[in-house]
RNA sequence: GCCGAUGUAGUUUAGUGGUAAAACAGAUGCAUGGUAAGCAUCAGAUGACAGUUCAAUUCUGUCCUUCGGCACCA
């Protein structure tokens, strides 16, 4: 997704640094066509036609040097408006700019701006003078199709950022070095957390160890938020007759998206791409009265979606996801509290993690220009539309409206999320659903003895375990808080010989007391070994010696610490066991 | 799926149309009592398959992986 920038200081600058950059491409590539070329969030892109020509990255070295020789001549930046028939005869020999100029909303005020002898169709602002853009670094070239489009060809993209100094430029430039130090897959890599196989094959990661170990403590985590508000466990099979999925219409909307299942022994199953149809079933199973509601499941188990070969990438878009998943079966009336519960759970749980506020609402609704996307009844869609844009008012969650970005079966709030570059990634999620209770037939006994429909509202809180971490792991950096480190405590002897039986008992008395806890024997030298635990970020490391031994006291050095703190051992573990239980 | 790039030991990197180099990690031995790398020896690699060539890790092609995007994302 990406972040039109409405406008800030530098959206002049950048958007004349594009200008600047188309400019450099036509001499450069005389045969080159231009389509649109934006500020974003990051800078800007323009998009370019070059035929059979393309553009490398070595290329953006060879039309950064050709914008610097543009731009020193200094030519003024000249605004020039224009009438749309005055549009269509300057650009007639641009296909591109005539369809912008034909698809213009306003085509009464065409405004160009022209430098040296280079004209482009631009709303604008810009700068006054080529000459202040000057710090500025072209970062990558891709491909982007034609509209947005995936039926259209293609054009080239390339990004760009542009600052008013150099030192804006650099210090930019060593941020986006820095963020790539985040990144989950080097982190995951050097701490042990997860892997890939080529046998087991991509997209299918493996945990380790130490990854497992942080996934159960979120899990555990987040269920026991859940619990207090009444959501049940349940646990469902990764596999399932196909009739569930064509009932709930996941099936005809995402049919090569589902792994299919067969065996020789006549079996047609397909892979659970979602959770829900399960637990729908776990409702079914039995009659259930008003009085009973709200029902409310929830389940950590995997699931399986086909995904497209080149949107999988590290663990944030994979093919085996591992799904917090939950559903609340209730009456209309009950809707709205639900909601809010669910909000309140997700903003309980990313705020015990010092990730809420680095994030945005998006109120998820329907595409109105194609309602055959969705399933239900479009009255049902109207009040579900309306009660969740009302929650989200009440609760102050500032939701932006997104039309298009609902579910299959309903609108939804979206908490989106950025990784460590900056990109978006959308964990948490509520949606609400009239459709899918009435497609599976559910039902409850009303007061009146009659039989209604159940409102299903989906929540998300981990969402997928997977991209869950891709946050966790960027946002601390692999340097987690204790509750969640794989190991909290590493133990050092002094020496080997003389220390190890200590050692033992102590780590043994760490383990009883439920604190994970590794100790170190081998055959190296202290501070070999000190320097290992501080590189994988072991919150407590601790010495063991001769003072430590005769005075039952805990010497340790906590991680990014340089100094060492000695306690007596009882009180060393009763801290710890409060930390944790505090979710410190 | 599309555009562009990528692939050398477990990891990070070097290099070459003719014996593939190193650091860290690993094994072994020695050394080792206080907070970020002790010493020595050993073992370990050119993604897969074709093609060009006397000879390919190097050049070409196809596939696969991974990366940056696009599109998709229940």
């Amino acid at each position: 997704m990406i972040n039109i920038k409405e406008s800030n200081e530098l959206s002049p600058l950048n958007h004349s640094c594009a200008h600047l950059l188309a400019q450099a491409v036509k001499n450069l590539y005389p045969k080159a066509f231009f389509w649109v070329g934006p500020v974003i969030e990051e800078g800007f892109y323009y998009d370019v036609y070059l035929g059979d020509d393309s553009i490398t990255e070595e290329d953006l070295i060879k039309i950064e040097k050709e914008m610097k020789k543009i731009a020193k001549d200094n030519k003024k930046i000249i605004k020039l408006e224009l009438n749309k028939e005055d549009a269509l005869i300057m650009f007639k020999e641009d296909p591109y700019k005539i369809d912008l100029i034909n698809n213009l909303e306003n085509p009464e005020i065409i405004t160009a701006y022209k430098q040296d002898n280079f004209i482009d169709l631009c709303k604008g602002p810009h700068v006054e003078f080529t000459k202040e853009i000057k710090y500025f670094k072209l970062l990558k070239v891709s491909g982007a199709y034609f509209k947005g489009d995936s039926k259209n060809k293609m054009l080239q993209r390339i990004y760009g950022v542009c600052f008013k100094t150099e030192e804006a430029l650099n210090e930019h430039l060593k941020f986006l070095e820095e963020a790539k130090k985040r990144d989950h897959r080097k982190i995951g890599k050097e701490l042990d957390l997860f892997c890939f196989s080529d046998l087991v094959g991509p997209g299918l990661p493996l945990f380790t160890p130490k990854g497992t170990t942080i996934k159960d403590e979120l899990q555990r985590a987040v269920e026991e938020i859940c619990r207090k508000y009444g959501f049940e466990k349940v646990s469902t099979p990764h596999l399932a007759n196909i009739k569930l999925y064509e009932i709930s219409g996941h099936a005809s909307k995402f049919s090569e998206e589902l792994f299919h299942a067969t065996s020789q022994k006549g079996h047609e199953l397909v892979m659970k791409p979602v959770q829900c149809p399960h637990q729908t079933q776990i409702f079914a199973s039995k009659i259930r009265s008003y009085r009973d509601l709200p029902i409310r499941y929830m389940e950590s188990e995997k699931q399986y979606r086909a995904e497209m070969p080149g949107a999988v990438s590290g663990l944030s878009r994979v093919y085996a996801i591992t799904c917090e998943d939950g559903h609340s079966f209730c009456t209309v009336d009950q809707v709205k509290q639900e909601v809010i519960n669910m909000v309140n759970i997700i903003k309980d749980f990313y705020s015990s993690l010092g990730l809420w506020g680095n994030h945005w609402v998006s109120l998820s609704l329907r595409d109105y220009s194609s309602p055959e996307k969705y399933i239900g009844d479009p009255k049902d869609w109207d009040l579900c539309e309306k009660m969740l844009e009302e929650v989200s008012n009440e609760l102050g969650l500032e939701a932006k409206r997104c039309e298009g970005e609902a579910a299959l079966y309903g609108p939804k709030l979206d908490f989106i999320f950025k990784d460590a570059m900056g990109r978006e990634i959308q964990i948490p999620t509520v949606q609400l659903d009239f459709a899918t209770a009435k497609r599976f037939d559910l039902t409850y006994v009303t007061k009146e003895n009659t039989k209604e429909h159940p409102v299903m509202v989906h929540r998300a809180i981990l969402g997928s375990y997977e991209r869950f971490l891709v946050l966790l792991i960027e946002h601390f950096a692999g340097a987690f808080p204790l509750w969640l480190s794989p190991v909290q405590v590493n133990i050092i002897p002094v020496n080997n010989d003389y220390h190890l039986v200590y050692c033992i008992d102590l780590k043994n008395l760490l383990l009883d007391n439920n604190i994970r806890v590794a100790l170190d024997d081998r055959n190296e030298k202290l501070g070999y070994k000190m320097r290992e635990s501080q590189t994988q970020k072991i919150p407590y490391t601790i010495i063991v010696g001769d003072r430590e031994k005769d005075n039952n006291i805990i010497s340790y050095r906590k991680y990014g610490n340089e100094d060492t703190v000695s306690v007596d051992t009882d009180k060393f573990i009763d801290t710890l066991i409060t930390a944790i239980k505090n979710k410190q």
